[in-house]
DNA sequence: GTAACATATGCATATATGTTCATATGTTAG
DNA sequence: CTAACATATGAACATATATGCATATGTTAC
């Protein structure tokens, strides 16, 4: 009665799009921005305050999850408002989130 | 009454940890390592066949995913049998896979 | 002991990735 | 139209990462 994934190793491209999308999230920068994202829409000016990261560093990576369709965005006037485009970024977070927080426990 | 995570972002270790987490899933070797070892336990020349990768680069990645507390080992003669060493594997994994499928459908 | 097998590990290398700097694009106010 | 603001983007650079090669370590059989 085992619960096993039915993923077929042979798929390499899902393979591959497995670490594409797991790879978004194995980087500082990109993980404040969606941390601070699970809390409502914010401008790149927004972030740069709340992150204290430059606004360079900031568009290129909003533009990868931009890109990676995980952030959307809204233009008004002169600011864009980004905001997050997925339902499973939450649970996904929350997750590893729990993980890290038991390793701290346990060590 | 939104859900939240409460992850202070000034825990500037916190969101290094996860990043550092998260990047683990985010390679093809990695993943097809875990993917194998969420069907019980394999030695390194168990994976060698069943994945057609090399030996070097099992042992090398299978190190890291022990150094990482993944993967736990247990050594039987001359082999090494691994599995895994953390529950919240399997639902990480799923919880990607989900999302990946859902994509492919949209699109 | 030595040979054969299983796995680990150091080093070199190619490639990927993240950041910065400079500049371009787009928008609004005057 | 021009200045000021907001964001995007290309190029360069430094660092990180994955892999292969060679070799080391560990185990068993003889």
């Amino acid at each position: 009665m085992d619960h096993h994934i039915d993923i077929n190793l042979f798929d390499e491209e899902a393979v591959i799009d497995l670490a594409l999308f797991f790879k978004i999230f194995g980087d500082v920068t990109r993980l404040k921005i969606l941390f601070s994202l699970l809390n409502g829409e914010f401008t790149v000016t927004d972030l740069i305050g709340k992150l204290g990261i430059s606004q360079s560093t900031i568009s290129h990576q909003i533009g990868l999850l931009r890109r990676m369709n995980l952030v959307k965005s809204r233009r008004e006037g002169k600011s864009i408002f980004y905001s997050l485009d997925d339902e499973h970024i939450n649970s996904i977070l929350l997750q590893g989130f729990t993980h890290i927080s038991e390793k701290g426990k346990n060590q």
